[in-house]
DNA sequence: ACCAGTCAGTTGCAGGTGAAACTAACGCGA
DNA sequence: TCGCGTTAGTTTCACCTGCAACTGACTGGT
């Protein structure tokens, strides 16, 4: 039998990670889903529309490595409460160009900013060192 | 509006360690998945009874911090796989010891050692210095 | 002894999710 | 132009999950 004194679940890095993950977004989930009644996939969607400007599904399916189906559901969902339109691209009427309202707009940067404050928050428990430290070992882990 | 120029959404730390949870998650889930068909929180349940010796639903709860329903319905998957047994405790029928069968064990002590061997070859992408200010950061984020 | 409150654990229900099947549209070779 | 393969996006299905309601068991005040 192996040594069962050595290494705790507090050792073992999927799980440390996936409490945190949980934390941190279990904290920020609030703003997006009290104020907007949104889920994650949309506040995602809604980020990167917002950020990085119209795009299509499957754009946001690579740039965001999502599945296309919640993509798909989180399209439907922001355009019934008029947050993002859609446009057929006449060249190829596979793809369809989304783009956010007014209102979307108006939500993205309320939840931009809220973003860049509660990661602020997070990192103000840390050195700068220690939080550069934290994110490039989360980006190598991620392979992003 | 606001800048929409700094703040990327590699920069946020919930989408980061979501993303390093996914991703590691995923690779360790191969071991408990495939070779006994468990769920993640199945897996969760087998480690602390396996690494932490008999107790109740309700201790796995709180040390994992795991809801109560999942919990329950992991401790079935188990049973019913002859993974563990259950005991009603005489001096209060409420609580039910779970123990381990002797099939149980095996298969813990095999994912044990494959979480240990998962968790360094993880960590081997950092130094020493580096691996332990990643464990010291998640558990401040986590609250553990 | 009673009953209201609490606790461990289960179940029903209403979603969210991934895999696979499906639809519509495109593209390329014959 | 036909047809086969591919792609963007949707839908279906089976399953996991959280919440709330529930059951059975204990407890403490009256």
């Amino acid at each position: 039998m192996s040594d069962h004194t050595k290494f705790d679940l507090r050792d073992f890095l999927p799980y440390l990670l996936n409490q945190a993950a949980e934390m941190s977004s279990l904290g920020f989930q609030q703003y997006y889903k009290s104020q907007y009644g949104m889920l994650r996939t949309e506040w995602r969607v809604l980020f990167h529309l917002g950020r990085y400007g119209e795009m299509t599904a499957k754009d946001i399916c690579d740039r965001a490595r999502l599945h296309k189906t919640k993509v798909s559901r989180a399209v439907s969902a922001l355009e019934a409460r008029r947050f993002l339109t859609r446009e057929q691209l006449s060249h190829d009427r596979r793809h369809e160009q989304l783009k956010l309202t007014t209102s979307g707009l108006r939500a993205f940067d309320e939840l931009y900013l809220a973003a860049q404050k509660y990661d602020a928050e997070i990192m103000a428990d840390f050195s700068d060192q220690e939080g550069e430290a934290l994110r490039k070992a989360l980006l190598k882990i991620a392979e992003l």
